[in-house]
DNA sequence: TACAGTGTTTGACGGAGGTCGATCACCATG
DNA sequence: CATGGTGATCGACCTCCGTCAAACACTGTA
């Protein structure tokens, strides 16, 4: 299999503001990512049989990449149970995320989540509700 | 949507034996159905989320039609939680059962629940384990 | 009728995980 | 430095569900 550069956020393919002066903030040190590849057929089904990541699943699916934070969600559950869900998505490759200031941005790994799952994301974004 | 006849096994497109003389038996009864697109994306992933019912639907892909019976099945449970998830498989609409005699047969309604998710069903058949 | 084979149902148990309030850590701004 | 905003972590609670043994139900055969 091909191997991807491990420590490396690897993602955005944006154009990005010159990363050189962006020392990493101090929270991004604890965020650990897991490429898609790497996730097990358990972990993906797993992350999206639940109600409330598909929901960030699909608010994530309407917005461009890194424009919207944890915090803005529509979900009815209180901050630590989001803050759970996010980690869930994160470890199991769906989900990318990226500390803007106080806030975390977040990308949906459209690309790389289809091509170790093929139409997985797709039946979560399309899903009515 | 399409409506589909409620009472109906309207299954297995096998040019079988002349049905008129099989009263369904008494077991068959209790036989409930669900119909792939009558099925939440929830219950499905919910269903496949499992690793037995995954190895029940991996080993089912392996088979024609109709030629396993629910006890023949390689898994390291009871028959009593083998029982209990054939039952979670036939609800979520991944598969299909008939009586023969004393055993029930099981079939894989590929094309049915494709249609309703497509990919899913390949995801799981494809998984390597 | 009796028996063996197959599968379901019931009841109980235990663990995994979703949930929350409280607390802590980090960032920006005044 | 102090404050407010954002998000993570901790600990506890609780529900869901996978699991099993036991008992039951149905089928075919002797």
């Amino acid at each position: 299999m091909n191997v991807r550069p491990a420590s490396n956020t690897e993602s955005s393919s944006l154009p990005d503001k010159p990363v050189g002066r962006r020392p990493v903030s101090q929270r991004a040190r604890g965020l650990s990512h897991t490429h898609p590849a790497d996730v097990s057929l358990h972990d993906a089904l797993a992350a999206l049989a639940d109600p409330v990541r598909r929901a960030i699943v699909r608010e994530l699916g309407h917005v461009p990449d890194w424009s919207k934070a944890c915090g803005t969600f529509d979900l009815a559950v209180s901050k630590a149970t989001r803050s759970h869900h996010f980690a869930v998505l994160r470890q199991a490759g769906v989900i990318e995320q990226r500390d803007e200031g106080p806030r975390r941005l977040n990308r949906l790994r459209r690309t790389e989540f289809d091509a170790a799952f093929p139409g997985l994301l797709a039946l979560v974004l399309s899903e009515s509700s």
